[in-house]
DNA sequence: AGCACGCCGACT
DNA sequence: GTCGGCGTGCTC
């Protein structure tokens, strides 16, 4: 294999590439070299390829030979895109791995890693061929549509042809038009990524002297006042900043684009285009670097490095508030003065805080951030700042494993527990955090997992001495842990004290908190009004048509809403199945909440952040803004209050009912709960004072709920570990989930029978199922889950899938198969 | 993933 | 009779 195509004048070799598509399609494609392009292949950059009959598609150079495909004929590359790999080697080995690991292919890996821009766009354009004359009268009606607006607009896509004669095939009809020599058809690939530009105005130096320019503004003032206009406000910004935009000047003088264009033509201004960065920083912070890290912090950094000699991965289990983040900036400090990049990652939600901003007045431009809220142009500034070495430390969500790092020496995977981590739909159905270690180790770098409640798997995997483990028992600047008061549901509703769905303990602290200025936070896990609207006489209750889903009604656009696949209809007003009008609400959401608490208490002011209230760019920031900034007393959310969040006057946290998380059917069930209350309960109190946490359940004596009011991490572990290991859970045993899917359930349960029963032949006991998920029916697709579950000792993973890979190819090659979509799911959550 | 080919129902 | 619906198979 050759990473450049060796040219010399007389050398006619010809080269064939293997390229990765991004399509789902389960292998690579090959193509040929022309000559002309012999010196400029190398693997890791992008060629335009033809794939299918007109479909043009960029596609990542792989490898490449001299060896001629056998059984067909291979087509030519059109057009190779970069003059650098964009893609290095190491990435392509990860990619790799990834697809290998979580039996995906590699073009899915592709369509993950690549930002979207840096993939073309295929606009086929379609015009009037003008060496021909042709008679109007001899085509269809459709033809003559199609000639008619060629006529007015000279090129048209595809797109525009569908949206003219409103059908979506229309490519019979353009070969008919194309095959009389009516029209030409043109496959025109644009880079769609553009660069930023902005034009900056300059004065000409000769009116940089008074005199001279009191003349001109004379004279302008006279014929021209918006350009005297434009000139004053010219004057005014550049005393205000050193260089003047055009679109400043523009709003600031309140001329218009032409003044300004006359004054350049007259070379009064000068203007000069310039890229700038998308990327917005404040340069020029001074470095506030110099913290001192607390003796307990000095001692945990000094614990990991001492780990770092032996060990490739260290858990830091650092409670809540013991100051981690100091910790992690001067492991980065080191990493940086020894040359190497850093990679910090971090669930989504965390990044839009004060985080970014705290590491950027430490590492200043030098750190890059990344996550899923950056459009695709900002998107392909980090990248490409990332493969010209010009970040030594990026700080980025999930996806961002991904960027095209040369040698890091460190990634820190911070709140390692997060599920947000592992990403399900659509494939790769990778985790950041477990594919963060083999990248680490390919670039022969550490790993630093974070976390004040580690997931099972890397705590059990620490106390092997798997990983090494440094603990952290105390908060920083000894900041008290908040009370924990379990209030009793059951209880206050028989001494009648609960008021709507707030006891009466929560209603008081609430209103303590309140009088004193300070702020309150309310988790609910669940979004919209109320889960369920149900018939009073005959308990019907409306479901999704395309789901296994009861809807969820939601106050703010009165409709009835899916959460899985986003389906809305109106609210009935009398029950569709007996006509009775009592329809009740069911359950509640982080809506209801907000409405009840608007009505007991409605001087407060009140903000909801939740999927719907951060769905758009700055939302949750703008949200995040206002609790900081005192505009909120008290702020109700989902899972997303838990996270991140860091405001001095939160002084009481409500968790609404608790028993919402503790019932949850999943054998990670009280993990997750801990985790989550822990999370919430760290969110009380950081700075100064001593922080409250009311939660509220039905179920007072819960072990979890006890376990969490001691903080005892370590308990629960150990208790949950025995059940782990006695029902063949993880981390005793790996999970691989496969999830079948079919529009009808009479041949989706024959499907998934077959395909279990072939498993099984391999497998034996270790498959079970299939089995109906808890929603058994999405987007109109039926679904039945085979899942396998291996002991790891003895057995190799590796063949395994293997095996299931083969399995399932098999499978997918008889009749029985049809119409199925079988997707693996390799450590799902 | 597209896109073409091919086989069945409702229209000019 | 044809138009156009979707199900199925292939793409170097």
């Amino acid at each position: 294999m050759l990473e450049f195509a060796e040219v010399q004048p007389h050398n006619r070799k010809t080269f064939f590439v293997e390229v990765i598509l991004p399509l789902a399609i389960s292998r690579n494609y090959t193509y040929r070299v022309p000559f002309d392009m012999n010196g400029t292949v190398a693997v890791g950059k992008r060629a335009v390829v033809q794939f299918g009959k007109s479909k043009l598609y960029t596609a990542v150079i792989a490898s490449i030979s001299e060896q001629a495909p056998e059984k067909y004929e291979a087509k030519y590359i059109i057009e190779i895109l970069d003059d650098a790999p964009v893609v290095t080697q190491k990435q392509l080995k990860f990619w790799h791995w990834i697809a290998d690991y979580y039996m995906c292919n590699e073009g899915e890996v592709m369509n993950a890693a690549l930002p979207s821009a840096l993939k073309l766009a295929s606009e086929t354009k379609v015009m009037l061929n003008r060496e021909f004359e042709f008679d109007k009268t001899q085509l269809n009606d459709k033809e003559y549509l199609i000639t008619e607006a060629l006529d007015i607009q000279p090129e048209l896509t595809i797109s525009d042809i569908v949206k003219l004669l409103g059908q979506k095939t229309v490519m019979p009809i353009l070969k008919s038009l194309f095959e009389k020599n009516i029209v030409t058809i043109s496959e025109e690939v644009s880079e769609r990524y553009k660069p930023r530009r902005k034009t900056y105005i300059t004065l000409n130096p000769v009116y940089q002297n008074s005199d001279n320019r009191r003349e001109l503004f004379e004279i302008l003032e006279k014929r021209a006042p918006k350009q005297a206009d434009a000139l004053l406000s010219y004057m005014k910004l550049s005393r205000q900043q050193k260089a003047v935009l055009k679109s400043d000047l523009i709003e600031d003088s309140g001329a218009g684009d032409s003044s300004i264009k006359s004054l350049i033509e007259k070379e009064v201004f000068f203007a000069e285009h310039k890229t700038v960065s998308r990327l917005s920083y404040d340069e020029g912070d001074e470095l506030l670097s110099n913290f001192t890290l607390s003796e307990s912090q000095e001692t945990a950094l000094a614990a990991v490095q001492q780990h770092f000699e032996q060990k490739d991965v260290v858990l830091l289990h650092g409670v809540t508030a013991s100051g981690k983040t100091q910790v992690y900036i001067r492991l980065i400090e080191e990493m940086m003065a020894a040359g190497r990049q850093v990679l910090y990652l971090l669930p989504e939600i965390a990044l839009t805080t004060h985080i970014i901003e705290r590491l950027r007045i430490y590492f200043g431009s030098s750190i890059g951030v990344y996550h899923s809220k950056f459009n695709d142009n900002e998107r392909v500034e980090v990248w490409q700042k990332v493969l010209r070495n010009e970040y030594k430390v990026v700080l980025g969500a999930r996806s961002s494993v991904f960027l095209p790092f040369d040698d890091l020496g460190l990634i820190i995977v911070d709140e390692e527990h997060e599920t947000s981590y592992k990403q399900y739909d659509p494939a790769p159905r990778y985790n950041a955090r477990d594919a963060a270690i083999y990248l680490a180790n390919m670039h022969g770098g550490k790993v630093l997992l974070g976390s004040a409640t580690p997931a099972f798997e890397t705590y059990y995997n620490a106390r092997l001495h798997k990983y090494g483990l440094v603990e952290m028992t105390e908060r920083y600047g000894g900041v008290q842990l908040p009370v924990i008061e379990v209030v009793s549901i059951s209880k206050e509703l028989k001494q009648k004290t609960m008021q709507s769905h707030f006891t009466g303990v929560l209603m008081e602290d609430m209103r303590v908190a309140l009088e004193q200025k300070e702020q309150v936070i309310l988790f609910q896990n669940r979004r919209g009004y109320a889960p369920v609207l149900m018939c009073k006489v005959c308990a019907f209750t409306p479901k999704c048509i395309n789901c296994d889903v009861s809807l969820t009604y939601h106050k703010h656009s009165g409709k009835l809403h899916c959460h899985y696949c986003g389906y809305k209809e109106d609210t009935p007003t009398v029950c569709p199945a007996c006509g009775a009008t009592h329809l009740e609400y069911k359950g509640f959401g982080t809506e209801k909440v907000e409405d009840e608490l608007s009505v007991l208490m409605p001087d407060v002011r009140l903000a909801r952040m939740d999927l719907d209230t951060t769905r758009s760019r700055n939302s949750l920031q703008n949200i995040l803004n206002d609790l900081e900034e005192k505009k909120i007393d008290i702020l109700v959310g989902t899972q997303m209050v838990a996270k991140g969040l860091d405001f001095a006057d939160v002084t009481v946290i409500g968790i609404i009912n608790a028993d919402s998380l503790l019932k949850y059917p999943d054998y990670r069930a009280n993990e997750r709960s801990f985790q989550m209350l822990a999370q919430v309960s760290g969110r009380a109190g950081r700075r100064g004072k001593q922080g409250k946490v009311v939660i509220q359940t039905y179920d007072p004596n819960h072990r979890v709920i006890k376990q969490v009011i001691e903080n005892d991490y370590l308990d629960l572990y150990l208790t949950e570990m025995e059940e782990r290991k006695s029902f063949k859970y993880p981390p005793f045993y790996r999970i691989i989930s496969i999830d079948i899917k079919h529009k009808t359930p009479e041949i989706l349960y024959n499907q998934a029978e077959y395909l279990a029963a072939e498993l099984r032949k391999h497998f034996g006991e270790r498959v079970i199922g299939p089995e109906p998920p808890l929603v058994n029916r999405i987007r109109n697709y039926y679904i039945k889950t085979i899942m396998l579950k291996f002991e790891k000792d003895g057995v190799s993973v590796v063949k395994a899938k293997a095996l299931i890979r083969d399995t399932i190819t098999q499978f997918q090659t008889t009749q029985l198969s049809k119409g199925s979509i079988v997707q693996p799911d390799v450590d799902p959550y």
